[in-house]
DNA sequence: AATGAATGAGTCTTCATTCAT
DNA sequence: GATGAATGAAGACTCATTCAT
């Protein structure tokens, strides 16, 4: 598929706004195809088929999201701080995309397991990220040297998922942002050598 | 609806079974009834629409696990051995039941959104009772006074849902229940008054 | 099946009632069964199927209506006051029961063709009479002899039910018996010898 | 809804054939698309439901014949003349089109309420032509000044309701056109101001 | 005679996808 | 490359009727 054409992303980000204003189950092809300003039949020319839209959105968007965090995160030299920045722009990320914080949290849960599936293939890549900080923390002794890689990640990811879906769920009404500090501080208590 | 009938439980167990077997969109009524060894209609004698299916089952199981969860915390005398004991229990109870674990992780989230808003409410009763096991150890003193309790209960049942969701995505083919004690350390680390 | 048991009458009654109220394809079995007061199941003790209850409600009700115009005809001695009086009590029993108004006039016809076939057999009755009027008309010499009778009766039946179904459509709102002697008036100057 | 496009119309005939021939309750979206030539889906471009098929079909039909009968009085002086000639005209489009004829006088009525009533308003547009004729009799004297517009006019439509009814009840199997003049004097009689 | 829980056949409608233009 | 009219498969739900009690 022609991933550089301008049509491409133009179909993606309609996408994006439909699933976010519609619900996953209502964002019908011909919809996101008006909101692209495109026929029916051109979304074919540039996705196999429904669901590739979505896999292709999340790839696209979460491609964005990691890039921009794996760069806050270089820029950091302790474990900690690259903990705490990675908690800080996830939060801020989404906060300053609401339509996309809604489709991440909610509706794209809503796709079939096999859509589920490939979606959690392209986490994949922020998953690492995080072990590598995990990782890194140990053998800098910041964490403590019995710390389970898999489990610890499974903590701060589970716990920033389940913040940004309580914020999602609550109609984004609250500061999400000013969430990061305490919530990287209890993970970091949680991992610390002591 | 009659509850107490035992076509009731038997629908709604056919549903667990059928749900986790194919999925929810791959869960027809006329699928439910025949592994409920009724007739279509038969459902409709018992459950609203399809969704009702679901909310009921959630609602039923749901309420089974928060009361085998609430009995085993009350044997406890600290907050932090009621939080331990809380984690091994949510874990032991779903590693019990394979079909009930692939339903709650994957296949409800697939529901819509006002589905889930309805689920949500169910989940609240187990919020709130990690909710009372937070305030009593901030209370006694064996978590710090700062704790915010929100923060520090998504925490618990993000990190305790995405490690049960990791264990279902990778089949169940490791042991869920022997990683319950070291991820309550890794919480009680988190929250401990030092 | 059993006529002269209290719960064949009661039956019809609530069927008259459901239906007015709900109109015939909202009027479930189960719901006449209810305002009966009897199970579903005893309906099926006093009539053969659903349609059976329609024709024989109107059987019943087309009977009783076919007498009470019969009795009154008969205590006229010409055939124009004979007319007058038939159109005067066709009004005047509608009228009377406005339930049975909506249903002769509205539900049945939304019955199938088969039903209405037999409904028709039903009407036949009631045609006979009308004819018999023409008939005697004629003979006397208050009717034109070259009076068609299949059409002077399709004019007068015509006539009235176009005017009571006119009458329904309007809720009922105008006094349907005060048009009794206008629309009489009108059928005899048709009719008239001159 | 596209009316221009020849599908329209050729779905709305294929429903006429089809609703005549087995009857508004067996007549089956994919019954009447696979007469139609076209996909099942193809009706939901045309019509937003199957009621709007009929309403449509009523519509449409109603208004050919509304306008060729206001063509034919159009060419008439008198009251007396426009009266026949609409009777006239009325009995023959309906005897031309055996099909048409089933469905306006049985098939229609079968449908519910809520459709019968938008269907009365397509019916109004026939109804206000005939009052035309009545009102124009009584200015120039023809028709007695006493009368009751409403009431000849339910005297008018009911006749020839009626009349056409019975004969498709009898399988169409005498002459309906024939009837006309002897129906048309009747109704003439009834009002002429002698 | 009466009950009412259980049955299961039958249909409208949606929407992802295709393909002739 | 782009269009959009046409396709047709698929499934939840209702309700008249039955029959074991």
């Amino acid at each position: 598929m022609k991933k550089n054409k301008p049509k491409y992303r133009q179909i993606i980000d309609a996408a994006v706004v439909v699933i976010a204003e519609n619900g996953y189950h209502q964002a019908q092809v011909s919809k996101i195809a008006k909101q692209a300003s495109v026929a029916d039949g051109t979304i074919y020319l540039y996705f196999k088929n429904k669901d590739d839209i979505l896999i292709s959105l999340f790839r696209e968007k979460m491609g964005d999201f990691v890039a921009k965090i794996r760069e806050a995160v270089a820029g950091k030299s302790t474990a900690a701080e690259k903990l705490l920045v990675l908690v800080e722009n996830h939060f801020k990320i989404l906060s300053e995309d609401p339509h996309l914080a809604v489709v991440t949290q909610l509706e794209v849960r809503q796709s079939i397991k096999e859509l589920r599936l490939q979606i959690n293939a392209v986490i994949k890549d922020y998953l690492l990220l995080i072990d590598d900080v995990l990782k890194e923390g140990v053998r800098t002794g910041e964490f403590k040297g019995s710390l389970n890689i898999l489990l610890a990640r499974q903590m701060i990811f589970g716990t920033m998922d389940e913040t940004v879906t309580t914020w999602v769920m609550n109609d984004q009404k609250y500061d999400l942002k000013s969430l990061a500090s305490e919530v990287g501080d209890m993970l970091l208590n949680g991992f610390s050598a002591r």
